[in-house]
DNA sequence: TACCGCACGTGTTCACGTTCACATGGTGCG
DNA sequence: CGCACCATGTGAACGTGAACACGTGCGGTA
């Protein structure tokens, strides 16, 4: 084994999917290779930054050339796990759990959807976009026999937290939160949310400061 | 007119509609009065995080007793801009946006859905929740009709940068993109977005390094 | 084969945000 | 009325990430 022990910041390890997506886009075309320059352009950061962040996933470019996007290609998906599946459980079949669960995105990209649950026995058994929804009760066996990676909470924000213990409990070490609560897990489960409410605050707030008086607070432009 | 110029750090400006979540559950609980070190608890924060980021606000506590729960939602609300409603536009009323529509979550929390807009005109005309879809042509008339304040896209990838532009020359100066795309907007312009892609490939990266080898990355416990 | 130019890789500098620790000042009790 | 207690507010230390600038090495060319 090689040594796998270089930290990759958190940053830059949420810049490196955007990457990839332009990398992705960049092979599509059929271009060959790449400079930082112009990568940077299509990340919507600066040269500087992706020569960085790519540093730390080795020296993998040529000097007075670019980068090779099929090999970078490679190298990142190895570097993000991305070689193998990482089958996701969506619990809380609601309004938005069925719109996740029906959006094909996932699965495309090596996320497959691999269970539905939900607390609801009048939603149990329901078919949503060819998965039978079950009950959250049986996530443990589900896990177990499913090999599930990540878990998805799409339930009211009153019963994320509960949901977040039970994903824990039953060895899901991933999760993605889209209710708008903070919950709490071990420090060995990694824990991302996506809030829109936050999201649409946080507009209303340099709204006003630019509508409302002088100063306008700092935009962030590209990316 | 006060010294509002006052800077407020992204960072801290991220963090405030979490503080104002916990503020609203508090006071519907009844409780009046919260110490920054609870409330951190509440926000998955530290306590003299909390207290930074509220002295940015003013100083609005009481030294031996805490924060008036009522008043410092009162002047966050404020400060949040959170005091008047922001009409939010959905452009691309497909999968996600007719999910995003039918969710009341937005409206309640002042962020009424003003129009809904479609390139299809098959889609132009049908009524989802309330709201008759128009076509995106009418962008600019609708926007000085209602007084947009807020775009969100829910197009497919490839047109959210067009989408963006028309936005943009609308007047509409805050845009949250759901298209797992990287757009550009003038830097008046206050952009975010929403990746779901993206987050689910960073957990990927830390799930990677948890299973494959020894050393793990940062998590993210708390919030 | 030697030189030139170009773009990568990276040490350094700088800015921002986090954390710490404590002075400050308000509250309530004796 | 004075004292003890307590949580705020904040300067200062610290750490991380962003930006810069340039040394480095490779490919192309003559
Ligand atoms: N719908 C949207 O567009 C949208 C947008 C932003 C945020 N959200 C958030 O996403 C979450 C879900 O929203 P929604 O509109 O789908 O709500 P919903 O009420 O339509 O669906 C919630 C689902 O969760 C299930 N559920 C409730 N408690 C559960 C539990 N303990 N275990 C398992 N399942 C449980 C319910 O049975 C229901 O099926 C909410 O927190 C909401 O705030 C939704
Ligand atoms: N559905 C999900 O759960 C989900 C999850 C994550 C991300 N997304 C992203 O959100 C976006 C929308 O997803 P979806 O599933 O709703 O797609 P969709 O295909 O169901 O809907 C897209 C809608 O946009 C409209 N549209 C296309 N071009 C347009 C234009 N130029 N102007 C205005 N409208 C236009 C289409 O007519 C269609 O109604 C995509 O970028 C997708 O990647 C969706």
């Amino acid at each position: 084994m090689a040594e796998r022990a270089r930290r990759i910041p958190e940053a830059t390890v949420a810049r490196l999917p955007v990457y990839l997506r332009c990398l992705l886009e960049l092979a599509e075309a059929k271009i060959a290779t790449i400079s930082s320059e112009r990568l940077a352009e299509l990340a919507g950061v600066n040269a500087a930054k992706v020569r960085k962040d790519l540093s730390y996933l080795g020296s993998y470019g040529t000097r007075g050339v670019g980068y090779d996007v099929e090999y970078l290609l490679f190298q990142m998906s190895r570097e993000l796990g991305l070689t193998q599946d990482w089958p996701v459980v969506i619990v809380g079949v609601g309004n938005l759990g069925q719109a996740l669960a029906n959006y094909g995105g996932f699965t495309d990209r090596g996320f497959p959807i691999a269970a539905l649950v939900d607390a609801d026995r009048a939603k149990v058994g329901q078919k949503v976009h060819g998965n039978v929804v079950r009950h959250i009760d049986e996530l443990p066996a589900i896990a177990a026999e499913v090999g599930i990676a990540i878990g998805i909470i799409a339930t009211p924000a009153g019963a994320a937290q509960e949901v977040a213990d039970r994903l824990v409990a039953a060895g899901i070490a991933s999760i993605l939160n889209f209710a708008p609560a903070v919950i709490a897990v071990p420090p060995s489960t990694s824990l991302r949310k996506v809030d829109l409410a936050v999201e649409l605050q946080i507009l209303s707030f340099y709204q006003q400061r630019r509508s409302g008086s002088i100063a306008v607070g700092p935009e962030r432009a590209a990316n």
